[in-house]
DNA sequence: TATTGGCACTCAGGTAGTTCGAGTGCCAAA
DNA sequence: TTTGGCACTCGAACTACCTGAGTGCCAATA
């Protein structure tokens, strides 16, 4: 167990690593900070922080830095979340106003994000999870091509062009339209594919090919996986915050554009305290984001969580702010989706 | 005039420097070169194109860089445009293949431009210019929205959710689609607005509001400057080169990432040679860019130029390489359009 | 007149030595 | 358990010095 004490000297070493962005010595640990002891006790506490590897000291005769480990104590045991300020909750609220489809919704999402935080930010656009269909459209949009449209009770909508390779029938996609809505209307995503087996059987056999088409078509935009995309703003506040990555950020500013590597992450994070999960530094697999921590929430719609949003930044990042500006903007847009 | 020689020796400064990424001397230029003169005459050569502010010493004692000017000069008169290697064809129709859709094709053409160049690839959507509607579509997409599509003949296809503010009267609008068919169907986007004053009228008076929501969104969709949008890749590559930019790249960073900034820098971009425009330098108007060159090429639809796509790089970069790329895959571009 | 070898000069960058001070660990005394 | 004291460490910052690639200029040469 680790007296109380320590803890105190843990919390005050962040705090200081954060703002001052200098390696923290016993004397202006003091200076700073009312522990009513000397330095020589706080070196004391200092060496069983590094015994217990929350610390580290970077070279013999110099302050301590948190480790990972330190970092997760503090955000487990000791970071209050700090409520945000007025000004914060007026740019939350401006800026949700007046946006109306999903798409603009969340842009405007990421970029609220960022600004609030001045680290990256991202949004995972919803899975189709557990969303009903609502209503199926197609339309011709070219001689052979036909726009399938699908929108779901979440309010996402889906658009794909589908090459027919012959001229498209407009009776035909009238009865496929109108049988497809037969069909799925109000349906789980989850089941279309059950429901649309055999569907093609019920017409002429001269035009499944093409029903064939459409019905791929449909379940490839079903397919959850493939709707797995992230939209990131700030990312120029990485730049910013360059010294914090040893070497060089290319390779974070690499795994971000690689949206697999996020993607994974992100969903691979288990939800810890108010639904924000965490992971700091090499807590999480890739090497290329060993000094970075990311902070993300859960979004929800009807009831459920369809998504995640967070931030990402160095491992010295102000987790208290962080972790309430991803949580407020998580309810802030699970409040704006459920209007 | 500048003489011949002079100008292999521009010619030869820009190539060293752009591929050992230091100052040129005259001792290593004739070592490197063919010239059959003495260091002594390069070095007489090289104070007259400092004269000419074609080359600049960093200090006193060492070699010589280009200015922008001097840029600007070697890619006029020198840089001979170096044809695409085999593999470099085949990575671009490979690319090509199997995208159906407008958006997948930009997003495919950015990422193959910025693999192409290892520089940061941007393609402007089209913009709807010339187009003509082709079709006009109105889905309820919710109890108190409908959901605008707007299909045109280049294969754009813009939606929009409109809030009705009440409850959806399935027979009205589609009542109001039938009738912005017949009046649209074929017309210009230009001719769109005109078309359209006193539309309302024709609907009893109750139904003038909403019938109003769904003209000014169509109105919206059409509007040219709303349209404009900048798809970006390779981001990761400018932190890649970040010593060619002297203090920091956030700011460029943040310049690309404000796109208001890119759309106009490659507006007023007038067409030079081969079609393809550049902006070397403080040619551009922009602080933050002026270690920036930009390369960007218009690409085409029915025989107009739609929109442009281009790279974005340091201002020592390898024009001729990156003149080729942008040229050819603008080409691809067209014809994948045209299909 | 254009070219060249020679020469004195410049200066960024590297190496080496020095100092400074914030920080450490340890110990004996309180 | 806490504290003051003390010797020790070592990065950072400063200085001095050297090196060498590169320059400009000039007088001799072709």
């Amino acid at each position: 167990m680790i007296p109380d004490r320590s803890l105190e000297v843990l919390r005050a070493i962040v705090q200081d690593y954060i703002q001052t962005k200098e390696p923290v010595g016993s004397k202006s640990l003091v200076e700073r900070h009312q522990f009513g002891v000397s330095s020589a006790t706080i070196r004391n506490e200092m060496a069983m922080l590094e015994e217990e590897e929350l610390i580290h000291a970077p070279h013999t005769s110099s302050g301590r830095v948190p480790t990972d480990k330190g970092y997760r104590l503090f955000v487990d045991r000791l970071g209050e979340v700090k409520p945000l300020s007025a000004s914060e909750k007026t740019a939350i609220s401006n800026f949700m106003i007046g946006s109306v489809d999903l798409d603009e919704t969340l842009g405007r999402t990421v970029r609220l994000l960022s600004q609030l935080t001045n680290q990256v930010a991202m949004v995972q656009y919803p899975s189709l999870g557990r969303a009903k269909v609502r209503n199926i459209e197609l339309i011709q949009s070219a001689d052979t091509r036909v726009l399938l449209i699908l929108i779901t009770d979440s309010g996402r909508i889906q658009q794909h062009v589908i090459e027919l390779n012959e001229v498209v029938d407009i009776h035909l996609i009238g009865e496929v339209r109108s049988k497809l809505n037969v069909s799925l209307s109000g349906a789980a995503l989850a089941e279309v594919a059950a429901l649309l087996s055999g569907f093609a059987d019920g017409f002429a056999p001269a035009n499944r090919l093409q029903v064939g088409l459409v019905v791929e078509s449909l379940l490839d935009q079903v397919d959850a996986n493939r709707q797995e995309k992230i939209i990131l703003a700030g990312t120029a506040n990485l730049a910013r915050r360059e010294e914090d990555f040893p070497g060089s950020i290319s390779p974070v500013l690499e795994a971000i554009e690689e949206q697999v590597v996020l993607l994974k992450l992100i969903t691979e994070m288990q939800s810890e305290r108010h639904g924000v999960s965490l992971s700091i530094g090499r807590e999480n697999p890739f090497e290329s984001l060993a000094n970075a921590s990311v902070v993300v929430s859960g979004y929800e719609n009807q009831g459920s969580e369809i998504a995640k949003l967070g931030v990402i930044g160095p491992t010295r990042m102000d987790y208290s702010s962080n972790i309430s500006a991803v949580r407020a903007v998580a309810r802030y847009l699970t409040k704006a989706l459920g209007n």
